[in-house]
DNA sequence: ACTTAAGTTCCATTTTTTGGAACTTTTTTG
DNA sequence: CAAAAAAGTTCCAAAAAATGGAACTTAAGT
């Protein structure tokens, strides 16, 4: 076994409720004999992996690897795992996933998958429509605060269909909603006799934010399956949520969307 | 020579620049045979420490680096709490702040938060700038005796810009004024149109040293602006100075910098 | 389809790693 | 403050892994 597998078991064995190591709890947590617990952090340390805790036995991640993950973030960019994880989530249900930002009031697509049902829904990319109606949009507007959505309505809107916000008080609940569920839900508003999922995620460091939607036929699809759709999605976009430390994102709570309609 | 030794160098391939390295990379910038590389890049991938990009041959660090270093940003919880402070001022004022630390003669960003405003500093995490030239950087040096800066600098050094310290007396005259005036300032240095705040701080028991900065476009920050970013930056880090029982910290004192560019 | 470049596998030799035990240092405790 | 216990380090020969050159396979360019 090469000692690359242990210095990645050292790694493994930091969390978020460990931050540092000593050779005894290598020893305990690994099972290895301690002369190779004490040469391995020594080892470690001298190639710049790990790094000592002022003059302590205590060893933690050394700065080598904080730029390097960092790294990471850039390699796999927020679009790029945002579109994987749809990606995924549109093959494994076979309706039509995409990618949206928001500029100003207005949602554009970036990526699509489409579905593979015979009656799908299509999308394309660089089309603009209207943030607050829809459920990319709300997913996005979700994750500012009341006083900057409606600062980015001065002139208020115009509902351009029967179940879109009728009014600056509407959008705003069904965005308290949003914030609650963790998910924002459309039900024909942009196309008759579709609608979509969409959760709202963000990159602070770049300042990057995405929606991930699935969008589909509302004839048939069954609430259950509606209901996996949710949890694909808002599990897909929490991983990516817990990387990037999106402080803005809501996660999923079921309890009180089961109730929606 | 362990195998260690060159997946570290391996990990120090990488760079803002090289998100993902091949075989042929490591053979170039490396020297070593193929077969070793080749070996050394699926046994890392083995491993968890890196992955392929799609299913090419290409291969950039894994979300195992990208999780462990981001245990490195709080593992230290000195630079938690800067960061805290930078995050609180940055928000305030809605310029961009990091918060960086010294290895040797460079300095390497370690958090960051981007600002609101249009025109805003970017700085990317994990970039090296040279300390000598840099308000960040000075702020840490200014924590040094004379004596251990000119050991740091055995050949001297030369000025990358205009505003930067053109000789060893320069850049030590420059710290008797940081340690005075408990803050580093520069100008036009990194970047050109960017001024920059640092205060160093640091915690005995760790012996880790951060430096706390905020970076904005030196045109449209007023006189005032620059004194209440000043004043914020150094409170926070005076808060935290006093809890670390920091004894090398230098406490703000504004008759002496009022005179400053 | 041919040529070239890139990557992988093979193998005997060299080097590193392993784990138990003895040893040293640090911490705890009576 | 000294003895005891715990934690960490060093030593050694056996076992395992790494090395690098060459042959081989796969992919890319013409």
């Amino acid at each position: 076994m090469s000692i690359l597998t242990a210095a990645a078991d050292v790694l493994r064995c930091f969390s978020s409720t460990r931050h540092d190591v000593t050779v005894t709890d290598l020893v305990t947590l690994l099972g290895m004999p301690k002369s190779n617990a004490s040469r391995l952090l020594r080892a470690m340390r001298d190639e710049g992996l790990l790094e000592t805790v002022g003059d302590s036995k205590r060893y933690r991640p050394a700065l080598l690897l904080a730029q390097v993950g960092q790294l990471y973030r850039f390699a796999a960019s927020l679009i790029d795992r945002a579109d994987a994880v749809v990606g995924r989530v549109s093959d494994e249900i076979g309706h039509t996933g995409y990618i949206s930002v928001r500029r100003g009031t207005e949602i554009i697509g970036v990526t699509a998958h489409p579905g593979r049902h015979a009656l799908r829904v299509v999308t394309a990319i660089g089309d603009r429509i209207p943030a607050f109606a829809s459920s990319t949009g709300r997913a996005l507007l979700a994750r500012l605060s009341d006083a900057e959505v409606r600062a980015l309505y001065p002139e208020g809107f115009t509902a351009p269909s029967e179940t879109a916000p009728r009014s600056m008080d509407d959008l705003l609940a069904r965005l308290a909603e949003t914030r609650r569920n963790g998910f924002a839900e459309s039900h024909d508003e942009a196309v008759r006799g579709v609608r979509a999922i969409s959760v709202g995620l963000g990159d602070p460091t770049t300042g990057d934010e995405v929606a991930l939607c699935i969008s589909f036929p509302a004839a048939t699809v069954e609430p259950g399956e509606r209901l996996s759709i949710i949890r694909s999605l808002a599990e897909g976009a929490a991983e990516i949520a817990a990387l990037t430390q999106d402080k803005r994102f809501f996660p999923l709570n079921l309890t009180s969307s089961e109730t929606a309609p």
